[in-house]
DNA sequence: GAAAAATGTCAAGTATATTTTACAAAAAAT
DNA sequence: ATTTTTTGTAAAATATACTTGACATTTTTC
């Protein structure tokens, strides 16, 4: 899977660490870091709660246009 | 959790049935009847192979405006 | 109104998301 | 340059998404 990029740009405008962000989001550092890496597949709860802590939607973050 | 209303409604549009879609996005009635009723938390691949399997997007059937 | 198709749900099993603990490397701060 | 913070990653344990098989109920169709 690809980096989430837009994910980590989200992150870095809000001047936020993984960790920061994991405990806004009640998970370990490493599921943060886990779905960054791309190399998962959270959950859609997670997702959201990722989205609303960042100030972004689930297209924005997620959302691949055309992809496959 | 509330009942996925926006993806039955989409569903109902295309007028597929639970089995049918599941068949599309690979997996199981059960797993798409679960994720309709809401009481689930399903992964955010499955929701984005419902999503191109109804030509929606995330927003559009998984984001929730202002809630909470 | 009976038959067929579609949906709700449940229990037991399997696959995998997430945690915990831990260590090394990279980046930032002083 | 050294210290501190941040990040990448890994193995083992736990929580939970998803499957399989099955039956009951509702909705559609004739």
């Amino acid at each position: 899977m690809a980096k989430n990029l837009k994910m980590k740009a989200a992150r870095a405008a809000l001047d936020l660490s993984q960790d920061e962000l994991a405990k806004k989001v009640k998970v370990t550092r490493q599921t943060i870091s886990a779905v960054e890496s791309g190399d998962y597949n959270p959950t859609i709860n997670l997702c959201i709660d990722i989205c609303r802590a960042l100030g972004k939607t689930l297209d924005e973050l997620f959302w691949e246009e055309g992809k496959k």
